[in-house]
DNA sequence: AAAAAAC
């Protein structure tokens, strides 16, 4: 038992006097150098020394100090069970840790008193929410300050979000809210909308909400800056705030000990550890002062810390899908909770080679089945192996197209400039000196370019700083952060940086080294003139970019930008000799159908790559057009594109067939 | 070819 007292290393004897909060003070890796002066984040000092107004319940703190729903033997939620240890003091003045304790095992929600963590600090008691005490520490680390704009959405003008359309298709699609009041979202959930300064919902957001408080299932193909993660965030947290926590089910239950295991209701998972890092910020604001403890996983940071986090209390889990395996593995979090299951960008995972883990989380755990969840995923594009993925994990789903925020809202100048690589470095320098003020991202390809690139521009006294995935996670999350506050207004990134990040007030991209997937361009100029904002991206283009002039040009036109006359002139070179480069870089259908509910469009999206049979045909080797070739393969659904085409048969890297062209590079 | 991601 005295065991359980310590677990963790949390001192449990709340009312020793050995338990000062800074003694075993500890940062979770994801909130590390964040925040300037703040105190540090500590994840256990005795609830009583942070939570002063609770005093006269100090009792409460056994219940909240694991508030989350994991092993409980309590098989009415928010029943009595949490009442009694709460309200009764019954459990006595040392806090009665009873809550996964060898007796106690009972763990309902007791609401957590998770107060150094600053959010989810409220309790679900008799059935109703009782939001926790305002913290105006956690407040302000939550919310940020008039004078911090890193933390906030400064200057967002969200009419602008009205231009962007919306296609929404299915069966029965609700009508989108105007407002995130009528029909209301969940009271409290309002009241952090509005801390977090947010007005009026965005287009996604217009439908998502509705749609997910439906309980329908969604696909929405999205780019982050649109807004998604609150189209995902608020439904699924005023439910959350409305309904309570639910009951560990019954097998669960007889968990001794130390072995205590996670069961969260909602999963979030997501390609990069930023952007997972990123989504548990936004879901630490809207869960604030709420019985909903938001948690966060991922590799590189250290696993005992986030162990202790999410023994603690874990209701809604963001988190990459390589350590939720081996968190899975170890024993210490189970899915079989789920009632909210959220693929954010999930072309990207698979692009990365998540499939086998998303498949084994989602298919091969103990993860509801589709019918007993709701299932909601989002993503930049639409091939063929997303379509697979939403075949398989959704149901009857409704179908979201949102338009591109940043390429067509013309929120963003794009400009093209001919640039041997030999002479990149010094119209780099140009660009900079005649740049100043606000963030500037640059991106390349390679990571020792990133940082050869970075190393020269602070020799050359420019307050730069990297980011790639050869860094150590406090290194990059180190110069997030700089970057963020503006302490290293130039960053150089990888591609670890090219999606879904939000950082405010981005005012110029620059394409150091051009993708060789325009996809890929789209979303790093989406890193500036975020939410009706201006910004310029600029890119630097030469023949080794043949390969996407094309789309480029395709894309410039699509957003009414000023197209360079070599441009023109290098495409039609290309559409010469060239041949061949037109169908690869979309091997699942790629825009030809990107953004289209194949479902109502037909077979064009399941053939996608699977050109195998058919696909060696002229329009794609002329790189006239890459629509052209992708429906044409996209039209071989009964041939050899599904069949022959999944996984990473078919036409993979090689559209035209079997043997047909040699390495595309 | 490169990048990302679990240890």
């Amino acid at each position: 038992m005295a065991d359980q007292l310590n677990m963790g290393g949390l001192n449990l004897n709340g009312d020793g006097p050995q338990s000062s909060p800074q003694a075993r003070s500890y940062i979770p890796p994801h909130m590390r150098s964040r925040g300037g002066g703040n105190a540090p984040v500590t994840d256990g000092p005795p609830a009583g020394l942070n939570n002063s107004n609770w005093a006269g319940q100090g009792q409460q703190f056994a219940g909240g100090r694991q508030g989350g729903n994991w092993n409980g033997d309590a098989p009415a939620p928010g029943g009595g069970y949490q009442n009694n240890r709460r309200g009764g003091g019954g459990w006595g003045g040392r806090g009665g840790y009873s809550g996964g304790g060898g007796g106690g095992g009972y763990e309902g929600h007791g609401g957590g008193n998770h107060a150094a963590r600053g959010s989810g600090d409220g309790q679900w008691r008799d059935g109703k929410h009782i939001p926790g005490p305002p913290n105006p520490r956690v407040e302000r680390e939550l919310f940020g300050t008039a004078d911090d704009p890193s933390k906030q959405h400064t200057g967002i003008n969200f009419e602008k979000y009205d231009d962007i359309p919306v296609e929404a298709s299915g069966r029965d699609v609700p009508e989108p809210v105007h407002q995130f009041t009528t029909p209301p979202l969940d009271e409290h959930l309002c009241r952090n909308i509005e801390m977090a300064r947010y007005k009026v919902p965005t287009p996604v957001q217009k439908y998502s909400i509705p749609i997910v408080m439906g309980g329908r299932d969604l696909m929405a193909c999205a780019q982050t800056g649109s807004g998604k993660t609150g189209g995902f965030l608020f439904p699924i947290l005023s439910q959350a705030f409305i309904h309570g926590p639910s009951a560990v089910p019954a097998n669960a239950a007889g968990q001794f000990g130390r072995q205590r295991k996670a069961y969260p209701t909602s999963l979030i998972l997501a390609p990069t550890r930023e952007l997972v890092s990123q989504i548990y910020d936004e879901a630490r604001k809207f869960s604030y002062r709420s019985w909903v403890r938001p948690c966060v996983v991922y590799g590189g940071a250290d696993i005992g810390s986030q162990l202790r986090q999410i023994e603690r209390g874990c209701d809604l889990l963001v988190a990459t899908p390589g350590r939720l395996v081996d968190l899975i593995e170890r024993g210490r979090i189970s899915l079989c909770n789920i009632k909210y299951l959220v693929l954010d960008e999930a072309d990207r995972m698979l692009d990365m080679g998540f499939e086998p883990q998303i498949r084994r989380i989602v298919e091969g755990e103990d993860m509801p089945s589709v019918a007993d969840r709701q299932t909601l995923m989002f993503s930049a594009t639409f091939p063929r192996d997303i379509q697979m993925l939403a075949r398989d994990f959704l149901k009857d789903y409704v179908f979201l197209s949102v338009g591109r925020v940043g390429s067509t809202s013309e929120n963003i100048t794009q400009k093209v400039e001919f640039v041997e690589d030999i002479d990149k470095r010094s119209v780099l320098l140009d660009i900079l000196h005649t740049h100043a003020g606000g963030l500037t991202l640059i991106f390349v390809e390679t990571k020792r370019m990133a940082d050869s690139l970075s190393d020269f521009l602070i020799n050359q006294s420019f307050p730069a700083t990297s980011i790639h995935g050869d860094r150590t996670q406090r290194e990059r999350e180190r110069a997030l952060e700089f970057f963020r506050n503006g302490r290293c207004p130039i960053l150089v990134a990888t591609a670890v940086a090219a999606r879904g990040l939000d950082i405010p007030n981005v005012t110029h991209v620059i394409n150091y080294d051009l993708p060789t997937d325009v996809d890929d361009y789209v979303h790093r100029i989406g890193r500036t003139g975020r939410a009706g904002n201006t910004g310029i991206a600029t890119a630097f283009f030469n023949r080794g970019n043949r390969g996407i002039v094309r789309e480029l040009i395709d894309l410039l036109k699509e957003a009414n930008q000023e197209i360079p006359p070599f441009l023109e002139a290098i495409a039609r070179e290309s559409s010469f000799g060239g041949g061949g480069r037109g169908g690869r870089s979309r091997p699942g259908g790629g825009r030809g159908n990107a953004n289209r509910d194949f479902r109502k469009f037909g077979g064009g999206g399941f053939g996608g790559s699977g050109g195998g049979g058919g696909g060696f045909s002229n329009p794609q080797q002329g790189g006239f057009s890459n629509y052209g070739g992708q429906s044409q393969g996209g039209s071989n659904y009964g041939g050899g594109g599904y069949g022959g085409g999944y996984g990473n048969g078919g036409g993979y890297g090689n559209p035209g067939g079997a043997g047909a062209q040699s390495s595309w590079w």
